[in-house]
DNA sequence: CGGGTCCCGAACTCA
DNA sequence: TCGGGACCCG
């Protein structure tokens, strides 16, 4: 491997490979190509002493995961197939599946998703008699799940600490873990909280997996939260041979437990280790670095860096501000257009948000225009109401104990099971100590419950242990095919839709799940089970890939999370609004600036050549048209680098050519009949 | 008792 | 805009 192609940082990074090490890598820095090249390092470094099998790269999403154990086989050949590249999660998943019936959970463990989650949460609620109408639940899964993550066991706090959500938290939080381990699941933590358990418990499971796992990298490290740490820790051995790689800068996911600290004091954690910092940036233009540095250096608590980059000069970023949302789409949608005929590819323009909605007006515009694009996570897909109902299928067909998942399908479609039926059969249960599952195989034996209802039930027990069977000898998605159409979900899902588009919509949600299982069976080949599918199905929430007629490149929409990693020649960051970026408080929560601050220099920093950076006067937010301010970061944005461009505001002064020529291109949206808002907007020199 | 309809309230980032 | 819950009818 040629070591001359990196810069000395670079190849200091990839030549240390005992002991602790932080890379500290700031945006567009030859990260993945730092961690690449150390891991082919590791195997050319001690060939016979050093496998694949002793290596574990973990990373933020299994996209990265998928792209990085691609571009190892490309560097090292066959031999990297053994390295485990997956993320945090799926690692605990993983070891999980091996040993957790050490803890007491069956080894067909399900994992939880946050439905699941939400609807535990709210019968616990109930049983508290706590009205889950006025308390949200979401809150309170916030709030356990924070709890989890701190270390902080399922006790109830002494009386008169916190508020009133503290308090159903803690009496929710006991029972909320018993349902879960009663069901057979696992949540989101429990699969980073259960493998350190395991370590700290079992000393054979300790030996075995730190002398599998003998060199570990981390990338992302900023956003990991103290449970990864802390499985991190007692992964590291007593070698610690761990590489961590990642930016204070764009630590972003907070909200979710990250822990800036365990990048800022990783020396605490890991004394006695060597820290690296990449600070040369080849991925952007001067004009956007100066503006991404700008950004960003207005926050307190930084690992000092200082990018620079070799690209001098670059055209300015445009801050373009809009009359309203939908004619920021609409410039947007234009601006694309001209990019693509003046030869731009498609896949290397990017529109950014902070929330999906914000997608919604682009794809209409774009549509419109009949540009190619591809809208990134947005988990609607399976957020469906029939694709819930088909999961759910499957979550009770693996795992009877799933009695959330039970109770949402025992009755679709309609067969006759109502709520007076399972509530008598939930009082039976409950009195007798057993399973839902087990009073509904002797439903008929109940005189308490409404005429015929028995029978019913029975059916509804036959039918999913008959198709339990199925599962276990047939093709998933042909099995699957065969029980839609016995239950008639298909005609039930027709019948329930208002409209006939509707319905079209509905059908084809279905038939999204029966090609994601097709798919998932090519893939996987004969291992693939109802089980395994089902645990892809919460690890990864990528959505499958359409398949494109002829190829196509696509403009992608997506949220700047989603974006974290990527980079594109041309980037429109849209929303640059008060209250969007920076977003308000969430959830009660109190705004974190420092956190938007991040976010908006993750989403400057995507862009390689050409930034847009627009806002809109007014946004339809809730049906409502609300006034909109600018966001304060634009103000931060040092003025030499920045071309203003205001659609919606009289001009100071005579346009400059370049702005003629930038009207003169936009003259075509106005041609537009009948458009809302329609009329050069005052000012506008076109 | 079960099923359909209507109305009201909330909506943020993700493994 | 959509989903859940209350209410009413068969």
């Amino acid at each position: 491997m040629d070591l001359s192609k990196l810069n000395p940082p670079q190849r200091e990074a990839v030549v240390t490979l005992q002991g602790p090490l932080l890379v500290l890598a700031g945006a567009g820095s030859g990260k993945t190509r730092v961690i690449t090249h150390r891991i082919v390092h590791l195997l050319n470094e001690r060939p016979g002493h050093i496998m694949a099998r002793n290596i574990l790269a973990v990373t933020f999403t299994n996209k990265a995961a998928t792209e990085m154990k691609e571009r190892l086989v490309h560097m090292a050949g066959p031999r990297a197939q053994g390295v485990l590249v997956c993320t945090f999660h799926a690692f605990g998943a993983e070891l999980l599946r091996e040993d957790i019936h050490r803890l007491g959970w069956p080894r067909k463990f399900a994992i939880a998703d946050m439905g699941d989650q939400l609807a535990i949460i709210r019968r616990a609620m109930r049983d508290h008699k706590i009205d889950d109408r006025s308390f949200d639940a979401r809150k309170v899964l916030t709030l356990i799940s924070k709890a989890k993550n701190s270390g902080k066991a399922p006790e109830p706090k002494p009386e008169g600490i916190g508020d009133d959500y503290d308090l159903i938290t803690h009496m929710v939080y006991p029972d909320y873990q018993l349902a879960l381990k009663a069901q057979g699941s696992v949540d989101f933590d429990d699969l980073l909280l259960l493998p350190t358990r395991l370590l700290r418990e079992f000393p054979d499971l300790y030996e075995k997996y730190t002398r599998r796992f003998r060199y570990l990298l981390v990338d992302e490290f900023q956003d990991t939260n103290i449970a990864q740490l802390e499985l991190l820790k007692l992964m590291a051995g007593e070698q610690r041979n761990v590489c961590a790689v990642g930016d204070d800068d764009q630590c972003i996911y907070s909200w979710r437990g990250a822990e800036v600290r365990n990048i800022l004091d990783f020396d605490r954690f890991f004394p006695g280790g060597k820290e690296v910092r990449l600070e040369q940036n080849y991925r952007s233009v001067q004009t956007v670095l100066d503006a991404a540095n700008a950004v960003i250096a207005k926050n307190p608590e930084r690992k000092a860096k200082q990018m620079w980059t070799d690209r001098k000069g670059g055209p300015k970023v445009k801050v373009v501000g809009c009359p309203n949302d939908e004619e920021e789409a609409r410039f947007v949608a234009h601006e694309i257009q001209k990019h693509i005929s003046l030869g731009v590819p498609a896949d290397e323009i990017a529109v950014l948000y902070r929330t999906n909605g914000q997608a919604h007006p682009v794809e209409e515009m774009l549509r419109e225009k009949n540009i190619a694009y591809e809208v990134v996570g947005g988990s609607e897909f399976f957020d469906r109401r029939e694709v819930k109902d088909v999961i759910a299928y499957f979550k009770v067909i693996v795992n009877k104990l799933d009695e959330i998942s039970l109770m949402r399908i025992v009755n679709v479609p309609s067969r006759g099971i109502g709520d007076v039926t399972m509530e008598r059969l939930n009082v039976h249960a409950r009195g007798e100590g057993v399973t839902l599952w087990t009073v509904m195989r002797k439903a008929d034996t109940y005189e308490d419950l409404p005429p015929g209802a028995g029978a019913k039930v029975l059916e509804f027990v036959q039918l999913i242990e008959r198709y339990r069977d199925a599962y276990e000898h047939g093709q998933l998605a042909a099995v699957t095919r065969k029980l839609l159409e016995e239950i008639g979900f298909r005609e039930a899902t027709r019948a329930h839709a208002t409209s006939a588009t509707s319905a079209d919509k509905k059908l084809k949600s279905v038939d999204g799940v029966l090609n994601s299982l097709e798919n998932f069976e090519k893939r996987e080949g004969p291992k693939a089970s109802l089980l395994t599918y089902l645990n892809r199905l919460s690890l990864d929430t990528r959505q499958e890939e359409e398949e494109v007629p002829g190829g196509h490149r696509r403009v992608t929409l997506m949220t700047v999370h989603s974006s974290k990693g990527l980079e594109y020649r041309l980037v429109f960051f849209i929303g640059m609004e008060e209250d969007l970026m920076p977003h308000g408080g969430m959830q009660g929560e109190p705004q974190n600036l420092e956190e938007e601050r991040r976010l908006c220099y993750v989403g400057i920093t995507r862009a390689k050549e050409l930034l847009y950076l627009t806002r809109a006067n007014t946004r339809v937010k809730r049906g409502k048209e609300v006034p909109r301010t600018p966001s304060r970061f634009l103000e931060d944005l040092p003025p030499e680098v920045v071309e203003k461009v205001d659609l919606d505001a009289p001009r100071q002064g005579p346009p400059t050519t370049e702005e003629k020529n930038f009207f003169a291109n936009l003259k075509e949206r106005f041609k537009k009949p009948g458009a809302p808002g329609a009329g050069p907007p005052r000012g506008a020199a076109g």
